[in-house]
DNA sequence: TAGATTATTAGAATCATTCTAAACTAGAAA
DNA sequence: TTTCTAGTTTAGAATGATTCTAATAATCTA
């Protein structure tokens, strides 16, 4: 049994063709930042017949077991993100790609105030990338 | 000539009906996060006759003027910002809305290198709030 | 191997936003 | 004033990402 299935099994996921290959793609690659679009492109090009619906499906599944992060970037696309620790982006608008920033790469000297009767949930830190001059 | 018209003469866009409506907001609210859908539907209410079309439209311009900031919080939906100043926001899902984190209530004792042949664009801070307990 | 449960799929639906192209209006010029 | 034109508004269609529907297929367990 491979990583993959052990994995799928592990969070009670029946491992069907669709679903290995695409917790093959996550362990092959190891760090990724994944979108819907970009990984039915991949998939297809295995020759993995596969459609949107499933795709999504099992995205947000993963994301549900804790396997995948979820979360938005500037507008209007969904993102997945096989780091699952707390951690920032830059954003590369030329090549719609993300790069993560380790926590440790950023510290706060001075933090907002949090609104009464609330509490801090998740923090979102998006720094947008341009080329030089 | 009243403070809505002077500042469409001084961005050149003619002072109809709906763009005084629209400007005539922001002046009253003062500092607002904006919505296409809050918007229209506050206008509707003040029995103003305007269309989806015309309030993206409008906002957009604004944006394009400098008036309005435009940005975008997690998914789907589009705001603009009053408040022209750098700055970062809270989100409270609860109710929809944004609030405003003066770019002197936060610091960093440490900034992540940027990538190589790229320089920082804009940086989009977002901290997401929950109910207490 | 049967039966029940869980997955996949094509295509329709949804929602925010933009586009299209026709009808209207503000303001400059006559 | 009236006339003319560029700029505006509008209804409704189009778009793109995502979700839903409900029919079909695959997997698992007994
Ligand atoms: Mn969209
Ligand atoms: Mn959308
Ligand atoms: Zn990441
Ligand atoms: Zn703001």
């Amino acid at each position: 049994m491979n990583d993959a299935k052990e994995i799928l099994k592990k969070s009670k996921l029946r491992p069907t063709i669709q679903r290995v290959a695409i917790v093959d793609y996550i362990i092959e690659k190891h760090k990724v930042h994944i979108t819907a679009a970009k990984l039915i492109k991949y998939l297809k090009n295995k020759k993995i017949n596969i459609s949107l619906a499933t795709i999504y499906n099992n995205l947000n599944e993963l994301a549900d077991k804790g396997i995948l992060k979820k979360f938005y970037v500037n507008n209007d696309k969904m993102w997945f993100d096989t780091n699952l620790q707390d951690h920032y982006h830059f954003y590369d608008p030329e090549k719609d790609e993300l790069i993560d920033i380790n926590k440790n790469e950023i510290s706060f000297s001075k933090s907002p105030k949090i609104p009464n009767g609330k509490v801090k949930g998740s923090i979102n830190i998006i720094i947008n990338l341009k080329n030089k001059n």
